[in-house]
DNA sequence: TGATAATGTGCAATCGATTGTATTTGTATT
DNA sequence: AATACAAATACAATCGATTGCACATTATCA
């Protein structure tokens, strides 16, 4: 039943003109004259035609498409991220190309060459959390495929990065615990080879040090912050000597679950133990009591490095591919942390 | 600095060949003696070649694309239906160009343009609220292009569909709360020309009849189901003479939009109040109370649709393109709907 | 050894659009 | 009316990979 669609080979026969002129006409060239524009136009129209993109693309050896790769599209940090990306493409007419890494670092390979092989005239990525050498992204550098990266990255690439300022902002998350009375904090950290976790684990240590309170290593608690692990660390500091009276926790997933863990047994929240998370979940604001957090404004982040790319894309020349863009991050005071 | 990609006529060049063997070399040809086919990857492998898949796709006349139009990304239900497309897809091999027509009706008929241009194998999309014609897709439609519809749909379509039994669901949700005692249920409809909103209000009309109670049409309060719009109708119900003793709400946002007034304004739920919502936000099951609502499988959905589109897209003589799916809803109850 | 059949490669056209160069057509000038 | 010059269009190569068909090489058997 499908009808073949129409080329500008088809405009051109049915004009007896050459598809060069048509090609030229559809593209408004100033080569040819308007009576003939008005003719293809007026054709093209009639024969329902749509030009063929992948043909025109090869011949200009671009793909107007930008690949991405997040570790979840579910997550909602990433799909902000995502949303504020397609928010500047879909302006400037670029097509994205949307993959999940799933944290899998064999997934994220596999991905870079299928994106490769699709052309893509860049790449926007937040790594995987497996992710430890970073070779094929110093692969993808090489060729010249301009690449930004958000969210988290790695100090052997080169590109350019969109982040916020984690060891700030887990400065600013502790200090606030701090000025609400919290004098023994615990922090549930991420793998530390994840920068951003690293970062947050710095700035979590820099508030404590300029405060006056002493950093001890049984109150840090590494995992992959998933649900379970905030619901294991939890346990874990049940089991101390002490319950610390606050947690700095590096994300809102293991924060919420660790919170409904403490108040299942009896634990009072910020009474007892002070919160606070980082993200700012949609599901923070919902809790209760409400999760004190910090903002990472992903539409933000998504738009910001959108641009930075595309620039790099439209001027391969520009000397902007080494920049490091920080979002401001702010702190979001809610019911956890406020006695 | 960007080195110039190889290609296959690179490879031959250097073996000698021609550049036909080195394709069917590449594609594991019979025709093709195991040496030379060692040679060839060899050389693929030394001079870092990745195929041109623009080109490959231009020559078979196909993309391996699948489009995909949700209403937004960042919504949890459509993100998770997302990872459903992308778990089947990515094992396909097919690739995903994702786009939201942010619910307008300008968009969505762009980007199936767009996508048309692309030369998409086929199209998955939920269409948007403000569709009412489907000029567009049944263009789509005629020029043969696999569609599947999921989620949001229309009569007007004969493409395969993927869906809850939404009247059957809201039937069960409905009648759930009269089971628990409620006597005068109100119900925050969606806009009735969307699909899923008339299913959903005809449920609760069905279930109340059944039960023996009166429909009133002063309980019926439309809107788009925002944040805001679950604010206004909590507020136009206090308004009422008499309070209802519960609600069903078409979504999860506006219940608990809507929850939230009723609480700030003294209203107990579900002493006074009870309340059903319905796709199962994350953020249901933190609220305090814990919102009943019907869970909407998006990565079953996701999966189920792209399953059906890719058997069409791999099988045209299939008379597969007119399925109807319905996928198993079940309700969650929690804390905002017991008494 | 010569004829016949496999098996392996090369040639050339093709997918649809773009673009540098050549050619035709049209207009102006003297 | 002839020449010059500009405007409009045609020709042909190209992007990189695929594929039907022809050709060449090797293997097989009488």
């Amino acid at each position: 039943m499908k009808k073949k669609k129409a080329t500008i080979h088809d405009i051109a026969r049915e004009l007896k003109i050459d598809p060069s002129t048509v090609s030229r006409a559809l593209s408004n060239s100033s080569r040819v004259k308007q009576k003939t524009k008005d003719l293809v136009d007026e054709m093209a129209k009639k024969l329902g035609y749509q030009p063929n993109i992948m043909a025109s693309n090869l011949r200009k050896n671009r793909s107007n498409t930008i690949g991405v790769i997040v570790p979840r599209i579910s997550r909602h940090f990433f799909s902000s991220v995502i949303e504020g990306i397609d928010e500047i493409a879909y302006g400037k007419g670029y097509n994205l190309v949307i993959c999940q890494s799933k944290d899998e670092i064999m997934r994220e390979k596999d991905l870079i060459k299928t994106l490769l092989a699709n052309q893509v005239d860049g790449v926007l990525i937040s790594i995987s959390m497996e992710t430890q050498s970073v070779e094929h992204l110093i692969q993808l550098e090489e060729k010249g495929i301009p690449m930004v990266l958000f969210d988290r990255m790695h100090d052997d690439l080169k590109s350019s990065k969109v982040v916020i300022d984690d060891c700030d902002a887990s400065f600013q998350a502790t200090k606030h615990l701090i000025k609400n009375g919290a004098k023994s904090i615990a922090h549930f950290a991420g793998p530390t080879d994840v920068s951003i976790y690293s970062g947050r684990l710095n700035g979590y240590r820099k508030a404590l040090e300029k405060y006056g309170l002493k950093f001890k290593e049984e109150l840090i608690l590494t995992s992959r912050l998933m649900d379970e692990d905030g619901i294991s660390c939890a346990l874990e500091l049940l089991n101390l000597p002490q319950l610390p009276d606050a947690i700095f926790v590096a994300n809102d997933i293991a924060a919420i679950a660790a919170m409904k863990l403490l108040k299942s047994k009896g634990i009072r929240i910020p009474e007892d133990v002070a919160i606070v998370g980082f993200s700012n979940e949609p599901i923070a604001s919902v809790m209760e009591p409400s999760l004190t957090t910090m903002d990472q404004p992903g539409f933000d982040i998504g738009k910001e490095a959108t641009r930075l790319l595309i620039d790099y894309i439209e001027n391969p020349d520009h000397k902007l591919n080494n920049q490091k863009v920080v979002i401001e991050s702010t702190l979001i005071v809610r019911e956890s942390s406020v006695k």
